[in-house]
DNA sequence: TGGCAGATTTTA
DNA sequence: AAAATCTGCCAA
């Protein structure tokens, strides 16, 4: 099929799908698209990479401590963004997942670029197309992701004609369990140990191919 | 291909 | 002081 017929055929959003615990949500993100409103239509790409932050007993998880001004999206509603600025000078890009006040979300680390790549790369300026969205710094300044972001609802009840911020579609069907790989996440200095990021396996636009599953 | 320093600023 | 990162530079 198409590749815009098939961003065309994707339902939309689902807030239910955010609902579960994020490990579930950051296997069920592999293959949903992402994407941003820009003047020329979608940019974004088909997920490739997740990371899940758990409600607790994850000392690699923003919310381990409980709520602050930075983490305050995590402990709301299910289907919003978390976006917080690391090292300075990037953005991430996080969904939140679970019930609310639970504390948990999902990192999306790398997409496949599909939708707007001009887009991408006139915001990349002269990066290769492979690194486009690998990595998650690099993936919210190919989408155009800011901190405005923070706390946005992901899953409207209807899409205005001035919604830019950042949207996810699930795919029809779900993705079978043998292209998922899992791996411990990326720069954590606590909680490393836990297997909690999914690739999809064999996929040339994961941000890191070290130890997965 | 792999390791490391440097950029840069908010956060707890 | 450390941080859910990225890039360029170096060595092998």
């Amino acid at each position: 099929m198409d590749l815009q017929a098939e961003f065309e055929a994707l339902g939309g959003w689902d807030r239910r799908r955010f609902l579960r615990p994020a490990a579930r949500v950051a296997r069920d993100l592999l293959g949903a698209w992402l994407w941003t409103e820009s003047d020329k239509g979608p940019v974004g790409g088909r997920i490739v990479e997740t990371e899940a932050y758990l409600p607790a007993g994850d000392p690699g998880s923003h919310s381990t401590a409980g709520p602050t001004a930075r983490n305050g999206a995590m402990f709301g509603p299910a289907g919003r963004a978390y976006v917080y600025r690391i090292y300075g000078m990037h953005l991430c890009f996080n969904v939140v997942t679970g019930a609310t006040g639970s504390g948990e979300a999902v990192l999306i680390r790398a997409l496949e670029p599909l939708l707007g790549i001009e887009s991408m790369v006139e915001r990349r300026a002269g990066v290769p197309l492979l690194q486009l969205a690998r990595g998650p710094g690099n993936l919210a300044q190919a989408l155009g992701i800011d901190l405005s972001h923070d706390c946005q609802d992901l899953c409207p009840a209807s899409m205005g004609t001035d919604h830019r911020g950042p949207r996810i579609a699930f795919g029809a069907e779900p993705l079978p369990a043998h292209r998922v790989a899992w791996g411990t996440r990326i720069g954590l200095g606590k909680g490393q140990h836990l297997a909690l990021r999914a690739c999809l396996r064999g996929s040339r636009w994961v941000s890191a191919r070290r130890a997965l599953g």
